[in-house]
RNA sequence: GCGGGUGUGGCGAAAUUGGUAGACGUAUCAGACUUAGGAUCUGACGCCGCGAGGCAUGGGGGUUCGAGUCCCUCCACCCGCACCA
């Protein structure tokens, strides 16, 4: 009987299926362990064999804690909004949702071929209107909802409507002064005037308070995409998908309010495990830091308006303690006062130069960094010694962040110091020897001096004195600054969640719950309509209604699936909260490195705002977060000689002018290329001729990404084809850490093969047929048996499944060579093996005798008593140098201390009976003798 | 520039708290069984050396009886962020 993989893992996927074996449910008498992947989006390409190397070990891990008693939540589903389905149907004509269906097969027939033990009828699809039904009523929830920062929660609306009437917002000041109320100059209001102001009025005061709301504010346009784009979805000044140019442009939009939940998200961090790397991107993302907003009187020599409206400059810093050493101000060339303090003598100079900074893009702005600039004309007082501060306007600066504005100190700051530099600007000296007049020195060690009433102090203690003093003078105060902005929520595009919201009088009036889902219309044509609207916005029956022609980004469905897995068929919540409280966190979330600051941080904050309303017991979603590394292909070049269509060998082609071209890898064996299939593979090759090597084609080889571009994307369905999907999944693992970037290489797959035939071998054999026997095993196949659990388990608790697949390999080499047939020794083993290799484990526990179509055994638990042997052999070294061992009887047990003493024994009669200075027992395990 | 990570045979890699470095697998070479082998099995395989032995974990230094592992320093590569005041 031979090991017919095939025949072996058809038979148990289809039972599986027809038994429903992985189907799971809440048991409270047991613990729980939730198991998730980062759900795929559906694309046409199908997977390739990175794709499931995430899936591999979260499965193997899921598999493992259900043999350790678990009840093991491990779900899977789609992601199915997005943009590239709709470019697909403007490109093809069909429709997202027909496209999308169809991927969706395709991955799942992918997905089953390799055996993963998925609970399918939970599965997700954020494209279903059952799905984005519950998406629409969480965006509900967050519109109704506002921040309120004294109990640090998300709180009903109504809770703020209510200390309106009370208070009016002294208490409560708007959040986010980047938006602007139409008509609404005031900025606090009392309760008297809250009562009087028109709905209008009131409906656009609360909105600036919702945590989902919609203003105007400057947006990153993708013109390309034709849609607006979140911060991390712009890299570089392009667009992540697509590569397309991205400029501001200040449109209405939706956003979430996540900067109220920045510090918590910040927090949070400490309590999940995330890699450092993780964390660390995370928080940059959200970039805190501690300063201080100090206050600047102005003064200008000709401005009229400066006069009567005595305005001042706030600027934003994390160094107040160096406040001395400011030698001038700039401001971003977009900040408020360019035109209120700029002198008559600068106007031209001012007005060229802001024409000069808008003439640049965004882009150009970000790869090359110019020193800039122009004087206003104007100067900023300080507020201690009273000098004179030119301000200066400088694209340096940025508009986005803190006040805009900045207070140069270019002694300990290499930008400041570059500009002052280039304009010729004095420079102050505040922390003496340390600053060598060449280059910016930005420590924070340094004892002051040039500094006035700060002379002679550390910088440190300095920052709480500068801040203590301007307090008193009211000139400034402690202040906490975050880079991350409110997050864009809605794009102009068709294939995602229509906002339930309908429009009036200019107010957005959230839908009954009792009208969700409000479903997307079908629709022909997907050009975008007027102005930034989206394509919804060309539908008559959808206008009439007045309902918001935005739709949500692909970010919305994404941050709260991992909740509706729990309850997933609730027609009246989204996820029933008893439930949700037994399932709890995701414990252990399998996924890539590319959604640290996206996904990842939105699904956070959702969960703190559901947390905060009473919706679900917990507010990080995720417990644990393991990112796998990327494979990369490895392709396969060919060399053509120039201008002909005959091709040269690897090794001969430095004697020709070559052109490196790809070749499929799926036409070459290792490196020898398939001459007859190359030609065949596309017309201009027809005609090839070859110089070879040897009497064959040699490729060259260049590890890249795996994409189609490359021709070198490796399809899991042709390697479970060719070696089956248990090989595969060994395999996978097998290539190296699980965290780690790695090539595919087709080459070492038959060494797990080989492993899983011999495995095979230990039950069958090819004359006699099954040899499997209930003899009584000896110690040494029990200790092979043990040392093997021991492992296992040590690597499945530490993620380490590569090592683990080399211990598998080990023991069965062992037991090959000891023919070790037991069913005592090999039980246990397959059910060890279960995870990794579930077919052929399944397959030989039922030849074993056990019928169970799921092996339902508890991980082998690790007997205490190790078996002792009948003598133990010490490596012993002198000195640390002379190495050689020792023999000790051991044929009755021994404590180790009667060990030692043994030990100490034979080396005193090792050494003629001379005393050695020192023994050091090593964990029973190594003996070193200082002489 | 800032932050994180990695550096070990021809290659992928092991070495869990400092304790016989290179397990396991590939590749290569030699051999066995075979009509045959892309099946299976055995052996060799870090470098130098006939050998005993010596040298080896990116380079240099340190702590220790003992360092891939800990400390200092330099170098190389990868990833992320990047005019964030």
């Amino acid at each position: 009987m031979e090991y017919h993989f095939r025949d072996i893992e058809e038979k148990w996927q289809r039972q599986w299926i027809e038994q429903g074996v992985y189907q799971v449910s809440e048991d409270p008498t047991k613990p729980k362990f939730y198991v998730l992947d980062m759900f795929p989006y559906p694309s046409g390409a199908g997977l390739h064999v990175g794709h499931p190397l995430g899936y591999i070990a979260s499965d193997i891990y899921a598999r493992y804690k259900r043999l350790k008693g678990f009840r093991v939540l491990h779900p899977m589903g789609y992601d199915a909004f997005g943009l590239p389905a709709e470019q697909y149907a403007i490109e093809h004509g069909v429709h997202p949702a027909e496209s999308t269906q169809k991927n969706i097969s395709t991955f799942r027939s992918q997905l089953d071929k390799i055996g993963f033990s998925y609970d399918w009828k939970r599965q997700v699809n954020t494209s279903d209107p059952n799905y984005y039904r519950w998406t629409q009523w969480i965006f509900l929830q967050l519109f109704k909802s506002w921040y309120n920062r004294k109990n640090n929660r998300t709180e009903p609306i109504d809770t703020l409507v209510k200390i309106f009437d009370q208070e009016g917002n002294i208490q409560y000041p708007i959040p986010n002064s980047q938006f602007q109320i139409p008509d609404f100059p005031h900025v606090t209001f009392t309760a008297e005037s809250w009562k009087g102001f028109s709905e209008k009025i009131q409906q656009s005061i609360l909105m600036e308070y919702r945590i989902a709301y919609c203003g105007y504010g400057e947006v990153n346009w993708c013109e390309g995409l034709g849609t607006v784009l979140a911060n991390d979805e712009v890299i570089n000044g392009l667009s992540e998908r697509g590569g397309f140019p991205v400029e501001k442009k200040r449109l209405r939009q939706w956003y979430l309010r996540i900067t109220e939940y920045a510090d918590r998200l910040l927090q949070g961090l400490q309590t999940v495990e995330f890699s450092e790397a993780m964390k660390e991107m995370q928080s940059n993302w959200i970039g805190k830091s501690s300063g201080a907003e100090i206050t600047f009187d102005l003064l200008t020599t000709d401005s009229a308006l400066l006069k009567d409206r005595n305005p001042q400059l706030e600027v934003y810093t994390t160094r107040p303690d160096t406040l001395f050493g400011v030698d001038f101000m700039v401001i971003a060339p977009e900040h408020e006062l360019v035109d209120l303090i700029t002198t008559t003598q600068q106007k031209d100079a001012v007005t060229q130069y802001i024409a000069y900074v808008n003439s640049r893009s965004e882009r150009e702005r970000m790869a090359e960094k110019k020193i800039s600039g122009v004087f206003t004309g104007a100067y900023a007082i300080h507020p201690f010694n009273h000098q004179k501060i030119p301000v200066w306007i400088s694209e340096y600066v940025l508009a986005g962040y803190g006040t805009g504005a900045i207070m140069a100190v270019p002694c300990g700051d290499e930008r400041d110091h570059k500009f002052a530099r280039h304009f010729n600007l004095p420079i102050t000296n505040i922390i003496g020897d340390l600053y060598n007049g060449e280059e910016a020195n930005p420590t924070k060690d340094a004892l002051l001096s040039n500094s006035d009433f700060l002379n002679g102090r550390k910088m440190k203690d300095a920052m709480e004195e500068v801040i203590s003093q301007l307090e008193a003078l009211g000139k400034g105060k402690r202040k906490i600054n975050y880079k991350m902005r409110d997050a864009a929520f809605s794009r102009q595009r068709y294939w995602g969640e229509p906002f339930p919201v309908r429009w009036k009088d200019g107010i957005a009036w959230p839908l009954e719950e009792s009208e969700l889902p409000l479903e997307l219309p079908h629709v022909k044509s997907y050009q975008p309509g007027q102005e930034g609207e989206g394509p919804l916005s060309n539908i008559p029956e959808w206008t009439e209604k007045h309902l918001e022609t935005n739709t949500m980004p692909g970010y919305a469905g994404s941050s709260w699936y991992f909740l509706r897995y729990m309850d997933p068929h609730n027609d009246h919540t989204f996820c029933d909260k008893n439930i949700s409280d037994y399932w709890g966190q995701v414990d252990l979330y399998v996924g890539g490195t590319e959604h640290a600051v996206g996904h990842l941080l939105y699904s956070r904050m959702w969960t703190k705002a559901l947390f905060d309303l009473g919706y679900i017991g917990f507010d990080e979603p995720y417990r644990r977060l393991l990112n796998q590394g990327k494979i990369g292909g490895d392709s396969r070049l060919v060399y053509r000689i120039r201008g002909t269509n005959d091709f040269v060998s690897h090794g001969l082609k430095d004697s020709f002018e070559t052109d490196e071209l790809h070749a499929d890898v799926n036409l070459v064996d290792g490196l020898e290329l398939d001459m007859e299939a190359f030609k065949k593979w596309r017309p201009e090759f027809s005609g090839a001729t070859f110089q070879l090597e040897e009497g064959k084609y040699f490729c060259g080889t260049r590890l890249e990404k795996m994409g189609k571009r490359f021709f070198n994307v490796v399809n899991p369905d042709e390697v479970v084809m060719r070696y089956g999907a248990d090989t595969f999944r060994m395999y996978e693992m097998f290539l190296g850490p699980i965290d780690q970037d790695k090539p595919w290489d087709t080459k070492g797959i038959e060494g797990v093969h080989r492993f899983l035939k011999k495995l095979w071998r230990l039950f069958f054999d090819e004359l006699k047929g099954k040899i499997v026997t209930t003899n009584k095993s000896t110690p040494a196949e029990l200790k092979v048996l043990h040392r093997t659990i021991k492992k296992i388990e040590e690597d499945a608790e530490r993620f380490s499944f590569n090592t683990s697949v080399s211990a598998f390999m080990m023991c069965v080499n062992e037991l090959t060579d000891m023919k070790c047939h037991k069913r005592e020794i090999l039980e246990p083993l397959l059910v060890m093996l279960c995870p990794y290799a579930p077919h052929v484990s399944e397959e030989l526990w039922h030849q074993l005798g056990n019928t169970s179509t799921i092996i339902d055994a508890a991980f082998p638990k690790l007997e205490e008593q190790y078996l002792v042997e009948s003598s133990k052999e010490y490596p012993v070294s002198i000195n640390g140098k002379l190495r050689t061992t020792m023999q000790i009887d051991l044929s009755a047990e021994h404590t180790e201390v009667e060990e030692m003493v043994m030990a100490n024994t034979v080396i005193q009669k090792w050494l003629d009976g001379k005393l050695p200075k020192k023994i050091i027992f090593v964990k029973g395990k190594m003996v070193n003798v200082v002489v």
